[in-house]
DNA sequence: TGTGAGTTGATTTTT
DNA sequence: TCAACTCACA
């Protein structure tokens, strides 16, 4: 095997081979290289490849490792797969001693939700101050932390805790009950396997003499003991990562694993992989300022030999509009001109909410991009709707899924009707469907329904007859005989016709399975494949189109140019994330991710005011931006900057600042900011003369009434006015000054910031002519002096 | 039981 | 904005 091409560094990874192993990884380092080079290695030294274990967290990074092992040693088949998948394996063989049966379902995020609503509706607990998505979490949590239901205690005194502490244990009976996990019962229960069974952990251990994980960064203490458990008397654990690119925190990952890895494991062999071959060095250089404000992390100096590169742009567009438009304009620039394709470019945002007026601008220049993300194929209400007969199939205990599927389409069992079978069912410790059978019996249950009930039954008896047939011909017969299909086809809805069309694209999925499967089974097989699969997965590097994804779903991959928008306080770093040391780190290491994906160029952007959540709303820089360093940066602020400043100021003028000493949460000395991104806020009115600089912009914290603005210098009256005359306006409100006289009672007017709303009063006149609007935004009532205020009739550009 | 209007409350999301 | 959920009515 060729190891010229790696560099000494790379090369000491490869040819370790007992014992275990840390590479520390920076981005762009070529950690798949060695990763793969020291599998093939270790089969060169004649490792059986049933001894080898690769762990990965994403079945794309499972199937490139695959693909390029392959390349470099054909023939040999190691385990490489995702640490759910390898675990659901795991669990099939020793269901039993979990509690299991052997055709366990999986349950995805939404069903499992489904599953702990039930369980808050049966004890009747008190949600108002919480919601189940945040119980979930909690108990994700703790299932990541290893707390079984019966562990948990709550911390005193918090509310959600004693939630959790009531409803963990029943949504677990549950879930039990139903012969399901959910995705975080994989690994727990496969924790729990191999901490009770020495013996399976002893045969587990000898048999992955081997292991690799990757991204072990992202590890959470679950995976950790699983790994743990099974290199004790085979310490041969090989883990990449990089502390710096851990974004997970949020589900669970604990840094400490990598962080203390030296510790638990004191012999291992440290590898730094610090050269870069990926971005330039301004892009470096750029990503290497950012992350050193970082406290928790292990220090790394990123090098590059690559070319300078240009500088890093930076712009300040004045609406989210023109940042797409510019960013749409650019590309087609580039394309237009050949110097680029359009897969060279990505665009990176935050939250996918973000992505909507990139994708109309990329449409209206009629470039062709991809979306990483949207809806899920497999999160699909019909998708999920058939296969969850095809789970009820396999696992006839499967509550939720029989619960889904009983009324769709619909049969006239109601709500009423399944509640009934679902205190029969509880009472006589049955599945809904063992109830269902039963449906005479049921005491309160009316004819109609009963016979409803019955009906269904019989249908799905005969449904399992087919059972055992391919994929394909159950999904056939689930469509036909349900009634589902032609329910779908009789629908007046469009989106319905769109739905059959998906499941055409099920039934194909399923023919391509049947086809790499032709073994009995199959129904099982492929579940878990489909409970396993996203559809980040299908995103296509050879499509020739501008990828659109979130900076979370752009860790492991590279493009010559990349755009992230949007860096603006509250989005990035996100709102929910500031209040926190730790997850303001977490914010920091994903920009550093997404900047690093960069090649060649990177764009980086913030809109002075966006339309977020249904409001228009004037922003601040994201505080990250301030910590770059500026000499690599190329900063632009657009000429219709000044017009931005009249909009905001316009929109100032018409309501109480509210001053405040200090600072609002946004640290940072505007002293530092040479190069001044500085959208600025001009005093205009009689009524806007509080004591500046108004800081503000927070929704916590603020009193009502007080707008945000960015807690800049201000500009003066004079200097706006002297820019002003330079450049025309083309903002989003008009310049031209409208005769307070036109407004009248009634009447319908334009706000730049809530939107439209209604005249409810006036009073003065001339100059001092006073409305008060009623806004439809749910900004309530404003008063606004005619005079000052950014008001106009709506009829003008409606 | 099924449906349309109104209310509410919003990250990220490997699996 | 938008989708998910509730609630009142048919």
């Amino acid at each position: 095997m060729p190891h010229e091409e790696l560099t000494e560094a790379q090369l000491a990874a490869v040819h370790h081979v007992d014992g275990p192993l840390l590479i520390l990884a920076g981005p762009g380092s070529g950690k798949t290289r060695v990763v793969t080079h020291r599998i093939a290695q270790l089969l060169e030294l004649g490792i059986p490849a049933r001894n080898i274990i690769a762990l990965t967290f994403t079945n794309k990074a499972a199937d490139e490792m695959k693909r390029r092992v392959g390349l470099l040693a054909p023939l040999a088949s190691v385990w490489m797969s995702t640490f759910h998948r390898f675990c659901a394996r795991l669990l099939r063989e020793y269901a039993p001693y979990v509690g299991l049966p052997e055709n366990y379902t999986i349950y995805d995020t939404s069903d499992s939700l489904q599953a702990l609503k039930h369980a808050l509706d049966a004890l009747d607990l008190d949600l108002t101050h919480t919601t189940p998505d945040r119980v979930h979490s909690a108990i994700s949590w703790a299932k990541n932390n290893l707390i079984t239901s019966e562990q948990y205690e709550p911390r005193r005194g918090s509310p959600l805790g004693a939630i959790v502490a009531r409803v963990y244990p029943e949504y677990q009976k549950r879930l039990l009950e139903s012969g399901a996990v959910d995705f975080d019962d994989l690994l727990l229960h496969t924790a729990v396997l191999l901490r009770e069974n020495p013996e399976i952990r002893r045969r587990l251990d000898e048999r992955y003499r081997y292991i690799l994980v990757d991204e072990y960064q992202d590890t959470n203490l679950a995976q950790y003991t699983i790994v743990r458990a099974m290199s004790v008397d085979y310490p041969n654990l090989a883990v990449t990562g990089d502390p710096d690119q851990s974004i997970y925190g949020w589900r669970g990952a604990n840094l400490s694993n990598i962080l203390d890895f030296e510790h638990d494991y004191p012999n291992v062999k440290i590898v730094r992989l610090e050269q870069n071959y990926r971005s330039t060095k301004r892009i470096l250089r750029v990503a290497d300022r950012l992350i050193s404000f970082n406290k928790r992390r292990k220090l790394k100096s990123l090098f590059t030999d690559n070319a300078e590169g240009r500088p890093v742009r930076l712009i300040f567009h004045p609406t989210q509009r023109d940042e797409a438009e510019q960013i749409a304009s650019c590309i087609e620039a580039e394309v237009r001109a050949g110097r680029r394709r359009p897969r060279d470019f990505a665009v990176f945002y935050r939250t996918n909410a973000l992505s909507r007026a990139l994708e109309f601008a990329l449409r209206e220049f009629s470039i062709p991009y991809q979306m990483v993300n949207g809806l899920e194929f497999y999160q699909r209400k019909e998708i999920k709707d058939v296969v969850a007969y095809l789970h009820l199939l396999n696992n006839p205990r499967d509550n939720v899924a029989f619960t889904r599927i009983i009324n769709t389409p619909p049969r006239g069992i109601g709500r009423g009707t399944i509640a009934k079978l679902q205190i029969h069912a509880a009472q006589r410790g049955l599945s809904l469907l063992a109830a269902a059978r039963e449906s005479g019996l049921i005491e309160g249950l009316n004819k109609k329904a009963a016979v409803a009930v019955a009906k269904f039954v019989a249908f799905f008896d005969h449904l399992t007859l087919s059972a055992t047939a391919p994929v394909e011909e159950i999904i056939g017969h689930v469509l036909a005989d349900s009634g589902y299909h032609d329910f779908l086809k009789q629908s007046e809805d469009e989106d319905d016709q769109e739905r059959l069309a998906n499941i055409e694209e099920l039934l194909t999925a399923a023919r391509e399975f049947d086809e790499m499967h032709p073994a009995t089974g199959a129904l099982e097989a492929f579940l878990e494949q489909a409970a396993l699969v996203n559809d980040t997965d299908a995103w296509e590097v050879e499509d020739d189109r501008v990828t659109l994804m979130t900076v979370h779903a752009a860790k492991g991959l590279e493009f010559p140019v990349v755009f992230m928008i949007a860096l603006e306080e509250g989005i990035f770093p996100h709102e929910r994330s500031r209040n926190e040391e730790d997850q303001l780190e977490e914010e920091r290491r994903l920009l550093f991710v997404g900047i690093t994906r960069a090649r060649e160029e990177l764009h980086l952007s913030r809109a002075c005011y966006r339309h977020y959540r249904g409001q228009f709303r004037p922003t601040v820089p994201s505080a990250f931006l301030m910590e770059l360093p500026q000499e690599e940066l190329d900063f632009q602020q657009p000429k219709t900057a000044a017009a931005v400043d009249q909009a905001l100021s316009a929109a100032m003028s018409d309501i109480h600042c509210e001053s405040q000493h200090g600072d609002d949460g946004i640290d940072f000395d505007p002293h530092d900011l040479e190069f001044a991104p500085r959208p600025s806020l001009p005093v205009s009115s009689e009524e806007n003369h509080a004591d500046f600089p108004v800081t503000l912009s927070s929704e916590e914290g603020q009193s009502e009434g007080v707008v945000a603005a960015p807690p800049f210098r201000l500009t003066t009256a004079a200097e706006l006015a002297a820019r002003n005359a330079e450049v025309a306006f083309s903002g989003p409100t008009p310049a031209e000054k409208i005769s307070p006289e036109v407004f009248h009672q009634g009447m319908v007017v334009q706000h730049p910031i809530y939107g439209l709303g209604k005249i409810v009063a006036l009073s003065g006149g001339g100059a001092k002519r006073k409305a008060t609007v009623m806004f439809a935004s749910g900004a309530g009532e404003k008063h606004f002096l005619l005079a000052h205020s950014p008001l106009r009739p709506a009829t003008q550009n409606t």
